[in-house]
DNA sequence: ATGAAAGCGCTAACAG
DNA sequence: CTGTTAGCGCTTTCAT
């Protein structure tokens, strides 16, 4: 192994005791043993080795954060956030990708309470029992960010079925009567939520198609219903990577947009405003979810905060030309 | 704390010893004691505590892996390439974001290796000694991805300046004459190899611009030289999002894309192709080079390999309409 | 094949 | 203010 705290003490002709207290700023050290602590450290290049130190205080001063996808920047804006919140306060994280599977969201959270973390940030691949119990058995602080579990962790999220009803409004206000809707998995509390709103919206008809949140997913279900797309005024998709599917789908077969037919996306990713045509979606507030999810996760480790809360943070629904009748031109492949 | 080890080997009636040989699948022990074991830390719900293992083995088998920018998706594929690799393989990994900022990659190298990480990965910020020297005073085994160091550690990148010289050449072909270029910071090897291949391709004109990978500094800059513009044939662009920072001012002040003048990337984001009009760019075979990487990590680690090697993984010229003349219609804001 | 026991590097009482 | 020392949970000799 490297240079370890004895090695440092050493040098610095101090107790291990010194050493220590100089690096967590503990206690009381004379300026004089601090200066030739710290001179020790710097001439030996001594790093401290995390696992002794969390095995021996029990503290480790951070938490854990899974996500469900990490190339999926929607999750890393979350935890961008989070990471802000966290580091202000002095706190580390280990994020582990699911990678959009259950299995391996599970091993991750094994993973990470065997890293002795204090707390959790989570936003789950689906809704899931098995990780609900183990963190409940594990005792962790726990904060579900984006997509809902069942009530008995907190959630930060934003409030799908009011947003969906906002675009839904939106669109019979300009007149929509036939939608398309492309809806999520039901394991997805969010896409749940979001084709309920659908579902209540009362427009003239509504085809209904399940599938993933994915922009392949998008593009299959329309070649399922190939013939019937220009029947309809809209189509309505949970996400706007299923959106991006169904925009490709259309320009492979000449279908325009918005002339044939409206789209209109979720998450408003950032590319959404630079696709053509631009894209008509719902933005949440990313970075906000991660950083108002970590607050409230310290202040439940601290014990500021006991009792479970349920916060739903501002949406905004940003109309652009993928919505937009007047929206001129054509364009080709 | 929580279940421990003692607890499983009391419940089971066995030795501690026993408990761990089950764990670790190592050495032998008795199918009838191994059942119990495993009896045992099922009713127990146990989960090793790693930090102890840790500590105490010494090995941690787990490498880590430095980004510059977690929410670049860019990076993000690189990294799951090598945690397919490294999942294969039984590793663990850490990753750690330096959101871009030299101050937190060095805190975040030390951070890894306070977990006695056995290896790195390491996509830097920008070129920097004082990682280098950090790695070396530890030992750690590293490989360098998709931007380069200096040639002391490995490196697995694409080759920027073959890359980008098969885009001048095609853009010759087309008859480009005179040429923006959208540089990228010097303090990226990328970037100076992609300028330099730029500035020997005996363009009649070039202008030379430098600025971040960003879309905001591609902006920035078409704004500083509005109008100069239409002097020119085509702006080459160090990277994808700078090539959208450019699409949009061109946009914005109604500068039409292919027609009035071409515009090429470098990177081939997802999106790329979904942008109006889709973009040139250079694909770089992103899950690819972490796999490579990674796979070249484990022989290092495992001295199956000693000599340092570097690495050029094959690039692809993509052609799209943001550089086809005949890509005919107009379109609006 | 199994158990006893030492010790990884660190922190936190406790003593002085 | 500083040092001594026990022990966190685990692995790994060394016995048996």
């Amino acid at each position: 192994m490297g240079v370890n705290i004895k090695d440092v003490a050493k040098l610095a002709g101090v107790s291990t005791a010194t050493v220590s207290r100089v690096l967590a700023k503990s206690g009381f050290v004379s300026a004089k043993l601090k200066d030739k602590v710290y001179e020790a450290i710097e001439t030996l290049n001594y790093i401290p080795n995390n696992n002794a130190k969390v095995l021996r205080s029990n503290s480790s001063k951070t938490i854990g954060f899974i996500l469900p996808d990490i190339c999926n920047s929607h999750f890393t804006y979350i935890y961008k956030g989070a990471e802000e919140a966290l580091e202000e306060n002095g706190w580390g994280i280990i994020l582990a990708n699911s990678n959009e599977n259950i299995e391996k969201e599970r091993e991750n959270l094994k993973r990470l309470i065997s890293y002795n973390i204090e707390g959790l940030l989570f936003i789950g691949v689906s809704w899931n029992s098995n990780i609900e119990s183990l963190i409940k058995l594990n005792n962790i602080p726990s904060v579900f960010l984006g997509r809902k579990g069942k009530n008995e962790f907190s959630t930060v999220t934003i409030d799908n079925y009011t947003a969906m009803h906002s675009l839904s409004n939106y669109l019979k206000d300009i007149n929509v009567k036939k939608i398309i809707y492309m809806g999520g998995p039901d394991t997805s509390s969010s896409a749940i939520e979001r084709a309920r709103a659908i579902n209540e919206s009362g427009f003239e008809e509504t085809l209904l198609l399940k599938g993933d949140f994915s922009f392949d997913s998008g593009y299959a279900r329309c070649s399922e219903i190939k013939d019937k797309i220009k029947n309809y005024d809209a189509i309505v998709c949970a996400n706007d990577l299923i959106a991006f599917g169904v925009m490709n789908f259309c320009k492979d077969f000449d279908i325009n947009i918005p002339q044939d037919i409206l789209i209109t996306g979720f998450d408003n990713l950032f590319i959404s405003s630079h696709i053509y045509p631009s894209l008509t979606t719902i933005a949440h507030p990313t970075k906000e979810i991660g950083k108002v999810g970590a607050n409230i996760l310290l202040d439940f480790i601290s014990k500021k905060r006991k009792e479970v809360v349920h916060l739903k943070l501002d949406h905004k629904l940003i109309i652009r030309n993928s919505t937009n009748k007047n929206f001129g031109e054509k364009y080709e492949k």
